[in-house]
DNA sequence: TAATTTGTTTCAGAGGTTGACTTAACTGCG
DNA sequence: CGCAGTTAAGTCAACCTCTGAAACAAATTA
């Protein structure tokens, strides 16, 4: 017999009874398990950090060790004398998520598990952005994906995968100009074709600058609390997260920001958006370069430029810095983070940009006297947005382990 | 004996017990009736709506009105045959709010009830903008508020004090150029010399747009979940609410995101700041007037030569159009809102600015073309923010209302 | 072996639910 | 006017599940 499936409240929005207490106090503890990451915790500073007393403690620790997603550790540092402490630590395996990502020049698949560590990461070389011949692809590389997972006792719960342009209902790619996309409905094609174990998996699709932001959360030890990823992959995205939260909705077209009154005019049909200044093949474009020396990156390809010498490159990026500077003094304006990561691409050519950044903040900010701001480059870099798609996806499980409990309990 | 008082779990971080448990339900059914509003709740109707069973139901009810929170309201219409249902609505006594307000031409201050609705409003001229001479003025136009208050049976339980420019920790204000502010610890000096009946009444300080954009969001029947209300009374702020929650922090300083890159200096540093464009006082000069027309108010003096049919005055309108157009196109590409509130002294001049921004917006929003942003004046116009700085305090008591419940046992 | 800390067992108390019964109040029909 | 039908609301008991408190068992140090 199952037991049917409580959901936390987290909300007012629910009424709460006896079991979804117990499931909440689950929730709780477990969070503790997962903040505790790397130090295994034991049950006794489970019941001080939680202020639950010690055999509620026990009683839900026994409900995680049954559903494996915990585990415990050989006896840890007891510090003083008595009984020494047993040591809880995320099971490595269990439940995992996948990530999908279309990259400049790969396409790539990542699995991580709930310990946060990529266990598989994938890149495969294509032709092509028409839908139809991207996306069987990618559905082929998530089967690989959840195959190899499963050789290592992992099992994939969720997957997303990260378009670079606005998407609804986290499903349809509204708009992707640097794939030639409008309107695909990837998360529908991708779903049909792609299961994990007996079950269907549904496939959800994010915004890939605001995955990579996820990404990068959770790479920096979930410290920040406030802060924006700047990414400039194909396009240029802002992920916010804002009081650890991210901000939903069609949030984060920084590249379509104006910088200059009189700009030349965009794709998006506007003028002088921030992209036709730092996007990275308006940067080849301004030191006459089309970036064909990158194998296909167009970071690489102003990379070597930097270490041959080109000056025109030098007078590119400091444009691009000041730029930069200007959108996001304006975002900053709006909506208060403390830290600005250079993220995606622009992670490789963080020190170009700094310095040009951080002067335009310094002009613009109104609040930069009092709350200073930091700028500096992301710790993934381009591989964030996958990695943030896959954490996304196992993170239901972080978050709300009871699915997962309900799932193996009823089997 | 008093019962000890025991918070809510909005998130997951405290453990719930069986009394938070009561305490989560009884708020859970206390927002219900909140929601109800105008429209008087049944017990039956509660029950329903929260998932809570009747007895549990009558119960809390029983504890609500005890505390006097609520009142049953005669037989309401019951819709078919058999006993009518006792509606259940808002007390009009008990707890309320206070605001208090700096404007460009008087001090104001206001008292709201638990049902929103204004129960006092009170205008003083004033002349000098010195701390040290306004603060006092707005103490004494509080205790004069709390007097009133209490004469219908009122209990003031909380102040919030607008001010005009960015606010630290709910109480130093950073930044107000126009009353030549800088580091005023406004809230501690009101708190010292306003108290409500015996006990002290710490007074909190918000910034005013967003205090606006609160109070248009209670005007319009917190109907709307993503927009923003751009307040122009000295500055130029935006109140952001997403997803029905207010964002945190600095945000919202609208009036210094560049609008034109060649354009003059403004008094923060920068160049090119919207506030040098669409700020009162600059539509004024443009039009070569001062404003002294207006017997102290911008916005009625604008209004004045545009009733008389200058031409600059149209002009410098829709040059203020355009910059606003420009700089919520950028906010709106950044954090993806619906609608657009026109607040404050906008909200007098909309029918001369709404077509300017909405071509803007239509040009430059990237998400415009599948989900459309309405543009309209606040209803409230420049009296929002001195009422949302009331809703703001009294809300605490519409959010929780546990603490109000232990005050009144503890008697 | 005593002391100490950790983890477990047992039992009582609190709160909500279910279900049935009762009281209350209105509608509609004869 | 009076009665049945209908719906709302209060009340009571039995039951379930959760947490907390206290006692108890286990494992280590001094």
């Amino acid at each position: 017999m199952t037991k049917p499936v409580h959901r936390v409240a987290p909300h007012v929005d629910i009424p709460i009874r006896q079991d979804s207490l117990r499931a909440h106090n689950l929730v709780l503890t477990f969070r503790q398990i997962v903040a505790a990451q790397d130090t295994p915790i034991s049950r006794s500073e489970l019941s001080t950090a939680t202020g639950l007393t010690r055999p509620t403690i026990s009683r839900i620790v026994d409900d995680l060790l049954a559903a494996e997603l915990i585990i415990e550790a050989g006896p840890a540092r007891s510090g003083s004398s008595g009984r020494p402490r047993v040591g809880l630590s995320l099971a490595r395996t269990g439940p995992a998520g996948l990530g999908l990502d279309i990259r400049a020049d790969v396409l790539s698949a990542c699995v991580v598990d709930l310990t946060g560590a990529v266990r598989h990461l994938d890149f495969v070389p294509y032709d092509g952005t028409d839908p139809a011949t991207v996306l069987p692809r990618l559905a082929a590389m998530a089967d690989r994906a959840i195959e190899a997972a499963a050789a290592e006792h992992l099992t994939v719960v969720g997957a997303t995968m990260a378009a670079p342009g606005p998407v609804q209902d986290n499903s349809i790619v509204r708009f992707a100009p640097t794939l030639g996309w409008r309107d695909v409905d990837a998360g529908a094609a991708l779903s049909e074709s792609v299961s994990s174990g007996s079950a269907a998996l549904p496939i959800l699709v994010g915004n890939d600058a605001r995955l990579a932001a996820l990404g990068e959360w959770y790479a920096s030890g979930q410290a920040m609390r406030n802060f924006v990823c700047v990414s400039g992959e194909f396009d240029i995205g802002a992920g916010l997260l804002l009081n650890g939260a991210q901000l939903g909705g069609w949030a984060g077209e920084l590249g379509h920001v104006m910088v200059r009154s009189d700009g030349p005019s965009c794709a998006c049909g506007a003028v002088g958006c921030l992209q036709c200044y730092a996007g990275l093949t308006a940067i080849l474009a301004a030191a006459n370069h089309d970036g064909r020396d990158g194998g296909g990156s167009p970071a690489v390809a102003i990379d070597t430029l930097v270490s041959a010498g080109d000056p025109r490159i030098l007078d590119a990026l400091d444009e691009a810095a000041t730029a930069l500077g200007i959108a996001v003094a304006g975002l900053v304006n709006l909506v208060s983070v403390d830290t600005v990561l250079l993220g995606g691409s622009y992670s490789l050519l963080a020190s170009w940009l700094v310095d040009g950044i951080n002067r335009e903040l310094r002009r613009r900010v109104l609040s930069a006297n009092w709350a200073p701001i930091e700028v500096r480059p992301a710790p993934l870099g381009p591989d964030a947005a996958v990695i943030g798609a896959a954490l996304s996806a196992v993170d239901r499980v972080r978050e709300d382990p009871n699915g997962w409990l309900a799932r193996v309990q009823s089997r």
